[in-house]
DNA sequence: AGCCAGGCTCTCG
DNA sequence: CGAGAGCATGGC
């Protein structure tokens, strides 16, 4: 491969425009969607801005294109606009794998109408979904940005999770001006990162495990590009054995995988916190259980476990924001 | 100050 | 094997 000139560095202006109307399943509550998008910090990768719109960079054969994502429509018919703009002219190619992206990062896969009936006996879910009604889960447009997610947020607190991954999206990812001057980046892609020096993220504060596990991600997928692009007609465990042979991957993240880069109606993380502190606290007064009794109880929400986990940790997150705003 | 963050690896008995 | 230390650093 030959190395990178000089003027490759120049960051290219975005000047061929397009516009799409994308339609979303209803209900879809767009600010709940992208909520997570701020909630712990600035995301480099998916940029929510104050007024609630969405910016993102999709690179494409060499190409980028912004697009930049507003919610229109009416809660029975959703729906959102999108302004691409693009180094190169968007074709009917682009433009159809933005708005299948779009509706894929909004959540449109899952079911939540038979989410909603399966819950209907459930008295801490029944609630939710009526308070959260039309959120679904954000999925990760890629692999790789699912996967490289997760792990910078292993152990860590997620402001800390959102500032190191920040760094590394403004220093690896692909970038493009808007006309405004604005600068964007894509999240970046294997071979974007397959050639870092480690010294590089362990300055971004990455620890020299996660380090690892993310060059050693990246280099296995330039090398074998199909290998995760084929997980989503997979079997889960020939999904977490590939995985979890790698460094730095262990069953939470593998989880994580399964629910936000894939978007399997059953993965549910047992492990993490916040859903063992959300299940102990709708579930068993406050008391923490371990990850196995955490696990096992996932049985109730058979079919829907991946909505559930994510309807208990948005639960939780407001009922501490109650208790905080209470406490001020 | 010290303990905890949406874990994982390595070592040791 | 299972338990336990170590990792890295910011926030409360």
């Amino acid at each position: 491969m030959p190395r990178r000139r000089s003027t490759d560095t120049a960051v290219p202006t975005v000047s061929h425009r397009a516009l799409l109307r994308v339609s979303l399943p209803s209900p879809t509550d767009f600010t709940l969607c992208v909520r997570r998008y701020a909630a712990f910090g600035r995301d480099e990768a998916n940029r929510l801005d104050e007024a609630g719109v969405l910016r993102f960079v999709h690179a494409l054969d060499g190409d980028r294109y912004l697009a930049t994502v507003r919610s229109v429509g009416t809660p029975a018919a959703p729906a959102a606009r999108v302004e691409i703009l693009g180094t190169a002219p968007p074709g009917a190619q682009v433009r159809a794998r933005v708005s299948q992206e779009v509706r894929w990062r909004l959540g449109a896969p899952f079911d939540l109408a038979s989410f909603e009936k399966a819950v209907r006996r459930d008295p801490v879910l029944s609630r939710l979904v009526k308070e959260f009604r039309g959120y679904r889960p954000p999925l990760a447009p890629d692999p790789f940005e699912s996967l490289v997610t997760s792990i910078s947020a292993q152990q860590v607190n997620l402001a800390f999770a959102f500032a190191t991954r920040s760094r590394l999206v403004r220093a690896f990812g692909p970038a493009v001006r808007a006309p405004d001057g604005e600068v964007f980046h894509a999240f970046p892609s294997p071979a974007d990162l397959a050639g870092a020096r480690a010294s590089r993220l362990r300055a971004m504060q990455f620890s020299g495990t996660k380090t690892r596990a993310i060059l050693e991600l990246a280099r296995r997928l330039r090398r074998e590009p199909m290998l995760l692009d084929a997980a989503r007609d997979l079997e889960e465990a020939r999904i977490h054995d590939t995985l979890v042979a790698m460094h730095g991957i262990g069953r939470w993240t593998v989880d994580w995988f399964l629910a936000r880069g894939l978007g399997r109606p059953e993965a549910w993380p047992a492990g993490d916190l916040g859903v063992r502190k959300a299940v102990a606290h709708f579930y068993f007064g406050g008391e923490d259980r371990p990850e196995e009794t955490v696990r096992a109880f996932g049985e109730r929400f058979a079919g829907h476990r991946n909505l559930a986990a994510h309807y208990l940790l948005m639960g939780y997150m407001r009922e501490r924001q109650r208790a905080r705003r209470a406490r001020s």
